[in-house]
DNA sequence: ACAAAAGTGTTGTTCCTACACCCATGA
DNA sequence: TCATGGGTGTAGGAACAACACTTTTGT
């Protein structure tokens, strides 16, 4: 039963800022990858299961707790940490990013929110599995209600517009979009907001108990 | 960087006998578990790719080479093993079943394929297992082609219908479902089977290079 | 008054659903 | 000739796509 494996945890941490969709990483301060920038992660510890692992790494970098946070896939490589054998089990979370504030933890020099156009030089198989994330981040999407998971607890109906339209790179027609979103029955409607220079708009928050899959959009809209 | 992790695979073996969907199962050797049904599965070894072993360990029982196997879900509850900490990274296969010959390995004293209905009591965590590969199964077979993997290579309309009736368990309008199969224009044509005591029917094959997402079933039809 | 974003309906088209009979072969 | 599974079309309804103007507020 002995051998020398070991096991970590990355978590590819997605927040929209700034009309686009980032990810956040961490400036690794140790080798291997000395100074090179990575997905958040870290060792599993002996008794602590692999989610809890993953929000560990998660409120160490952000100090954010309860988000969503859902397993990604398991990278196994056996050549894919110089280290030795590494396998990594990894998963995503989705934050409101605003509301979050960056730590750098231990085993990193800095944190920073990256644009998922335009990446800088990954450690490991970092690249892999980000563009693994992002593939799965777009069919839940499509299928399932996440989406909302990045939007603040209320919210405007231009406001998942432009999730979707950020996430897709693609632009929806607004009758349509908000006749399907509505047609859903996903929604609550909450109060109206106030203080804005515009006509204002009306708040909804997600309903509690969801279906798993709704399918959100239709494959050839993306 | 040592610690007393192991990493297994576990494989969820998938084919179709007398118009039902089933699991093979082997009956363990050794303990802990001994003589209770299991999935396949055994440690990951030092220099071998996750795939790679859960290849390996379907191998050894069904012989099966080159079938379509995909990773499933990574299981790291601290106690699902009672040796240890040990993690399972689950893949699931989907094979011809009738194609197969069975050979019980070394530490299994029997295999035996069981329909997903009937189920016997399972080894450590493997229910849960069987129930998430059974999940992914249904809307792989809804959203993708996988389904044909269970198929010969040239196969009948009314072949694909009955897999995907068994699969969901649920009747289909033939027209429809015919007429939507086609439509997705994923299929060639190949001869007319003869020999059959009864009007010959029209064999087909799967074309090679098909999108990862079609869209064979609406949610609705689940 | 104007800038800025919110909100709203209709029509044509496409896709889905429901439904019942004839066909080709081997025995 | 009969038993067996294979094969086919149409009509009504539901969902989708394309499209432009009015509303409400703050400044």
């Amino acid at each position: 039963m002995k051998n020398s494996l070991s096991v970590t945890v990355d978590i590819v941490v997605f927040g929209m800022r700034d009309r686009e969709l980032k990810v956040l990483l961490i400036k690794r301060k140790l080798s291997p990858f000395k100074e090179t920038w990575a997905i958040p992660g870290g060792f599993v510890k002996p008794q602590e299961s692999l989610e809890v692992a993953a929000r560990r790494e998660l409120e160490e970098e952000t100090g954010a707790k309860g988000v969503y946070v859902e397993q990604l896939y398991t990278f196994g490589d056996p050549h894919r940490d110089p280290r030795g054998r590494v396998i990594t089990v990894a998963y995503y979370a989705l934050t409101q990013a605003d509301s979050l504030s960056l730590h750098a933890a231990t085993d990193a020099s800095d944190v920073c929110w990256f644009p998922i156009s335009r990446m800088p030089n990954l450690a490991f198989d970092h690249k892999k599995i980000l563009e693994y994330a992002i593939k799965r981040l777009r069919w839940k999407f499509e299928y399932t209600s996440v989406a909302f998971s990045l939007l603040p607890e209320k919210f405007t109906l231009s406001q998942v517009q432009d999730l979707y339209e950020i996430a897709f790179a693609k632009q929806f027609d607004k009758r349509n979009f908000r006749k399907k979103i509505l047609s859903l029955n996903i929604l609550n409607k909450e109060e109206v907001k106030t203080d804005v220079s515009h006509r204002p708009p009306q708040l909804y928050s997600l309903k509690k108990r969801i279906p798993d899959i709704i399918e959100i959009l239709k494959p050839q809209d993306i």
